[in-house]
DNA sequence: TCAGAATATTGGTATGACCAGTTGACCATC
DNA sequence: GATGGTCAACTGGTCATACCAATATTCTGA
């Protein structure tokens, strides 16, 4: 009985320290080029120690969102120009917790474009293990589909499967920059995981691309690969974003009858 | 006169304690499910203090090498699945300083993905002040080309119009996703940016292609814009992995008559 | 044999002190 | 007026020590 259970979350005084500034900065509350308050300020404003405050400048350092001088203040850089990829986790939701919607499209446009290659250097390097590996999964995709339990069971199964189906073509394309990109949108895609399984129910349905994208790295056919690859893709690629259309024009008649005002 | 003076390199102690131990890491000498040394030990194992060593982790772990775990110890993560995109740049290099060809090569067919989507965003999304300011890169790429400049200089200057140029494009596909890799992937690039001029000639001569480029987006031709993109990076990416060829080769020639034993 | 308590070890937090660069005001010099 | 030096007041960087809190290990007694 796994009851669906996560381990309690728990975090450290520097994390709230990076979150809450790191929130501060991507929201544009604090302007590139201004300087943050000084360590000993934070301690107060934060009521932290400074070491906790500085733990959470140096992760603020490592996302390229701000620079320390020493004895010259520490800087907030713009963020478009400096930040890591890493950061697409935060700009997902804004400080309601909605989440952003130009994230999400962008984040399936750079799913859209790597894809395609990833199963094309997949073909071009696999191995027959991973071959038989992905077998698996595509049979386990099969079971799925034709199993008795609710759609949306189903779906989510389907999710985790693509996933996995996902994580061994990356790293059957021995790239590892494909490898840590991947890495951290899957991070983030983690997030909204469950509100993309409907948007992306057409692709998740279609099995048999899946199993094309197999055959093609079986014999080594890299153009075949790459096609079929992206053809798995366009599909979740129009249903998320005729869903991202679907929710502007919601979010643009609410607009029509304003609840709050913006900062 | 300006000399060509940098400004004079510092780094933290804390950076030294982030270095050495993903340095370690990365080179896999130490395991993946294996424990770091406790914080405690590490003061003395590298001779600073608490704070310091602290600092070092915490950026450890946004850049997923490691986990910490209140009273359990530091564990070591498995890079592949957990590490960030960040983390090319350590990569590039290994302990001896030279370059690791597998990592230079991810990074070129990284580029060859993204880079036609850029455009292709571009062209359904630029707006006509993008373009012109393209235009004037293209044009002073032209200038370049012309001059009486040294090759080799002639080249730099290409070079670094050409990431200003691909600077401007990925503004302008208006993707988020997009704008951090490419943020991430040009600071790794810089640390090889002069070995890359010589293999990324033809490309960077071909003004013609990134006026095509530019010229698409002008008319919003999607499909256009795309293709002039992988026209421009395909040459550069034939270029380099030609290079990478080259380089392994003399590699094995190196190894059949070994100087050193590895570690 | 094994639950449960005691202990050791680990990361987390707090404080206070001092070192080391940066900045700006002030001033003497040229 | 421009230049360079001095000084005080910041700022970040480093250090030592203590204690709290969670985990791992050992010991103990039923």
């Amino acid at each position: 009985m796994p009851l669906g259970l996560q381990p309690v979350a728990r975090s450290s005084l520097s994390d709230g320290v990076f979150e809450q500034l790191a929130g501060q900065i991507l929201a544009r509350r604090v302007a590139a080029g201004e300087l943050l308050p000084s360590e000993r300020e934070l301690t107060k404003l934060l009521g932290v120690n400074r070491g906790a405050i500085r733990e959470g400048l140096k992760r603020l350092g490592q996302a390229g969102l701000i620079e320390q001088r020493h004895g010259g203040g520490t800087l907030v850089l713009d963020f478009r120009r400096t930040g890591s990829l890493a950061l697409l986790g935060q700009l997902l939701f804004d400080a309601e917790g909605s989440p952003d919607l130009e994230v999400a499209r962008s984040i399936m446009e750079m799913r859209a474009a790597l894809a395609p290659d990833i199963a094309r250097l997949c073909a071009e390097r696999g191995d027959p293990t991973l071959v038989s590996r992905l077998a698996e999964i595509v049979a386990d995709m099969r079971r799925a589909l034709v199993s008795e339990r609710e759609a949306s069971d189903t779906l989510a199964i389907l999710q985790q499967l693509s996933l996995e189906f996902w994580d061994l073509l990356v790293t059957g394309s021995s790239n590892i920059a494909y490898r840590l990109a991947f890495n951290t949108l899957r991070q983030t895609y983690e997030q909204i995981r469950e509100a993309l399984i409907l948007p992306l129910a057409n692709e998740l349905r279609e099995v048999d691309d899946y199993a094309r994208v197999v055959a093609a790295i079986r014999i080594g056919d890299a153009r075949l690969a790459r096609a079929s690859a992206e053809a798995i893709v366009r599909r979740g690629t129009e249903g998320v974003l005729a869903g991202i259309e679907l929710l502007g024009q919601l979010d643009a008649q609410l607009d029509a009858q304003p609840g709050d005002e913006p900062t």
